[in-house]
DNA sequence: CGCAAGATTGAAGGACATCAAAGGGCGTGG
DNA sequence: CCACGCCCTTTGATGTCCTTCAATCTTGCG
């Protein structure tokens, strides 16, 4: 990947979006650039948060095992975000783990290097600031459907999210732009692979979606949207 | 409410503990307070941020309307705690309701003022930041919660959460420092108020707990412990 | 082709939500 | 001071959504 290419990245990334010209330049010297395959743990839950990373290319999930066996997704992340980066700022251990849903292109920082770069930098704290704010914004969101909402209703909302982040235009509609099993599905909303199926299945037969083995095509989004709002 | 008084909610507050001398003088003086009964709403979900408040003195609810009409508390703050934080630092509209369960006292700074004092003392941006982080990192918790466990779980988790933020020592046990209505519990495990009767009937029979009108009592922590960890 | 991983489907049971109704505290006003 | 009424709480009955278990089917790949 060419030193253009990363810039490219990097602008686009909320963290360092529309950075002035020389902190630019020195974030882009202090990072790590690297490369990991398909289904590589960044970092386990209960690690030492010893670099900040920011996803330039990619899908990475952050999930949790909890105490009963059962794993649940935290987040599921795209190109320009921040991966840990809460922990990395808080200096404490990553509450989650982190792993690569599709080869991915990594930048990285010392965690040091970052406290320094945000020391020097204090736009780079109110982006930070404002970053986590969002995603906070997005947990409070899903802990309130959590609440409320059945479990249709929660598998529409979190495929018409995962549209929007990593959807890719597919001759049937959009498709969701990572593998996704049933189980996986089952781990974002909080459910059992079971109870995904029989929704999937039922949606596939109103022509909602198209389905495969690690694959969900979106093909309306509008009765999709109405099931997320409304329940059915 | 004395000077030196307010000093000292201040200096424990997470956004604000630790600043160095001349920079809390000033946070000092751009500060307003004022006290509200309980029952007061402080900001509406969709009001725009204008102030940031940090609660001095009672108890405060953080709640969401969902669009089926059940109420969810997204936060239960006490003395120290910043209300509504992440909307006046990201220049949105409230995404919740905050209403005084008690008494309060509230210190509040204009938001365009908190700006100000940010932008002087990097510090309190820093703090800000870890203070934030923090609460995400509850939330990740709730979620994962509200995601695998069943009722009963959730509930011990809330009342002993409950108990370490504003516990007060009792004759029976630790009393919960607000007055909560099986309905209240409810919205904050995401569950109705008959189950949350049943549960705590059936830990009053077992001694667990001592409850009453608007009332709960802890009288033995251990086994509730157990329960929030194992279901039972 | 045969294996492995994923997906579907059915049946049974349980946890929880919902509805209905009755039983206490507590304040208020007579 | 008592009684009334309101709100909170309890309790039972019922239904349903979801989980769990078991078995079969499909798909892709070596």
């Amino acid at each position: 990947m060419s030193e253009s290419g990363v810039r490219e990245l990097l602008v686009q990334s909320p963290l360092f979006a529309g950075l002035p010209q020389p902190s630019f330049d020195d974030v882009l010297q202090a990072l790590n650039l690297r490369m990991v395959p398909a289904k590589t743990v960044l970092f386990h839950q209960g690690d030492a948060a010893t670099e900040l990373i920011v996803l330039g290319k990619g899908i990475v999930k952050v999930w949790q095992m909890r105490a009963g066996g059962d794993p649940v997704t935290i987040h599921m992340l795209g190109p320009g975000d921040a991966i840990g980066a809460v922990a990395v700022f808080r200096q404490i251990p990553f509450p989650a783990t982190a792993t690569a849903v599709t080869d991915c292109i990594l930048l990285s920082w010392a965690a040091t290097r970052a406290d320094e770069l945000m020391e020097r930098y204090p736009v780079i704290r109110a982006k930070a600031l404002d970053y986590v704010g969002r995603r906070t914004e997005e947990l409070v969101h899903r802990l309130s459907e959590m609440a409320t909402e059945q479990v249709e209703q929660r598998i529409a909302r979190a495929l018409l999210r995962l549209a929007d982040q990593t959807g890719r235009v597919a001759p049937e509609g959009i498709e969701i732009g990572s593998p996704l099993s049933r189980q996986d599905i089952a781990e974002i909303v909080g459910t059992d692979l079971y109870v995904v199926s029989r929704v999937l299945r039922n949606w596939a037969l109103r022509g909602l979606v198209v389905t495969g083995r690690l694959r969900v095509v979106l093909c309306n989004r509008q009765p999709l949207e109405r099931i997320a709002r409304e329940g059915s």
